[in-house]
DNA sequence: ACAAAAGTGTTAAACTTACACCCATGC
DNA sequence: GCATGGGTGTAAGTTTAACACTTTTGT
């Protein structure tokens, strides 16, 4: 009875009626890499350096400035599977790591019209890099890899009665080298994060963004911290980052980069024994000691 | 004159021409009170519950199932306005704590057609409830309290060459007082978690649901999974639980309830004694010594 | 030889865990 | 008196953090 009830409401429903956004997902793909600018030296290791994957706008709106791969969900897909598929047009590979970060819905965010944001983070290693086909991404533009740089560029506490709010405004920076030559980006991000009712309330805001499309120079940042706080509280994050086979110095390395503060190697060492298997396996890498290779120890992994 | 061509791409630029979801924004409500059934005794303590706000459909579809508090994203607003909005609505609180969880977006999850569902935490305490008027909800819709029981009613675990799957279902039990008596809602819910190049994916679906509208079964135990690991890596979750004022017996109690493991009480006084500040207050519950009444250390949330 | 990086051992301090015990109350 | 919950102390075990030290390599 109730069923019928409902068949008929079904049909007689039309969805049309209301008004909706268009819902898009944006991926902020960051990786570790060599620096842009490495001299080599027989004996110094070459510097890493965080990197973050943008393509070029070939249409309006933002043609020419640089955007976070992405595109509109399409109609029978979740999503993530809109994440993964976009992620592995843009970069040739479907391998990374992928997780959805926050939701971006405030009004006028994208001069088209009412579009809702799901930001996703994603990690790439080196080798899934380098084995994907990013060159040849064709139809969405040139995508390139630029070295990230954030700095924290000034920090503030207000108290108004009940609430407090603290202000830290980031300065992001990204070098690449593209198709015109080395190319530098450019904006600052404010984070504000209000307590009120003793519950922290964080909002994202563009202070200025040069060449970097929409407001995707914040979705940079809001992911940043979102991987910096993930992997404060389980360096499992970190292998995402790693290829198959590292070193305890490569992960280590990218622990540093992400966390922004040197660590002590016994310790590291002791922190992640568990995660990891040794190899017969050495690499090389000039006129020092050569480092063993390890793989991910699954079972732990795993639980 | 980027911009002028831009300007020329929005006028003609036509939203509409895309096929597009609705966004709604669905909300588990938890807090704990009394339990439903408890009778009083001079000695003991009234045992306490993990409860869940539902409200009975009024309309179709689902018409006379219970579902969580929510409902469409409006234009102008973002998609936490929604939330908070709906709360505010069929609670009349707005101090609640609120978090975007999880997104559901599958094909099919809603019989009116293609509607993405933002899954939201909140969290009240017991006095916000009482002084709510919660009663009074109106249009929305009849609300009811409900005590939920969560078991793990079976587990496996499959390997299929690199994949491993790890399945868990949890029998989902909700037991309220509605204008219509006693009510018991049931369903089955099953989390898979698949291990794949290093990383898991986490999916839920639903096995059965009883009276319970929609997909939100599913919803309420990925939410309740949510906050139970939030819990274990952040105590300051648990005050959210808490009113103003509160004993440490109280906000014992809470914790455990949703970690569903006892606690040493000496280590955690230990653990929450930083976040707490004593006061003169001492409430007097049953024919045992009267417990100190604390608040928070507001210094110390705030970092 | 030596600089750079790989790799190990040692200790103090901090935190966690488990247990044992005393206190205050109403009936 | 006694059952119930409130509240404290202590000691063993584990984890973290800082430091010093040895090893291996290419030029």
């Amino acid at each position: 009875m109730n069923r019928t009830e409902e068949k008929k409401f079904l049909e007689e429903y039309d969805i049309n009626k209301y008004d909706r956004p268009s819902l898009a997902a944006d991926i902020a793909v960051f990786s570790i890499g060599r620096k842009i600018t490495a001299e080599p030296d027989y004996r110094k290791l070459p510097p890493k350096k965080l990197k973050l994957l943008l393509i070029k706008r070939a249409e309006q709106p933002f043609r020419g400035e640089w955007a976070l791969p992405g595109g509109f969900m399409k109609k029978g897909e979740t999503i993530y599977e809109t994440a993964r598929r976009e992620l592995k047009e843009e970069t040739g590979t479907d391998k990374a790591y992928l997780e959805l970060c926050h939701v971006f819905s405030d009004n006028g965010r994208d001069p088209r019209g009412w579009i809702v944001s799901q930001a996703f983070m994603a990690i790439l290693n080196e080798d899934d890099i380098a084995n994907g086909h990013l060159a040849a991404s064709g139809d969405a533009g040139e995508t390139a890899w630029f070295d990230v740089t954030i700095t924290k560029a000034a920090e503030d506490k207000q108290e108004q009665g009940d609430v407090i709010t603290c202000i830290k405004d980031y300065e992001l920076l990204l070098e690449g080298v593209t198709k015109d030559g080395q190319l530098t980006l450019h904006a600052v991000v404010r984070e504000q994060i209000m307590y009120r009712d003793y519950h922290e309330i964080v909002s994202y805001y563009i202070i200025n963004s040069q060449g970097i499309a929409f407001d995707h120079a914040r979705i940079i940042i809001c992911v940043w911290n979102r991987i910096r706080r993930m992997l404060d509280s389980d360096i499992r994050l970190a292998f995402d980052f790693m290829p198959e086979r590292f070193t305890l110095t490569d992960i280590q390395e990218a622990v540093e980069l992400i966390s922004g503060q040197e660590l002590i190697k016994p310790n590291f060492r002791r922190k992640i024994a568990d995660y990891v298997i040794e190899t017969e396996q050495i690499v090389q890498n000039g006129g020092h000691r050569p480092a063993k290779v390890f793989v991910r120890n699954l079972d732990r992994f795993y639980q």
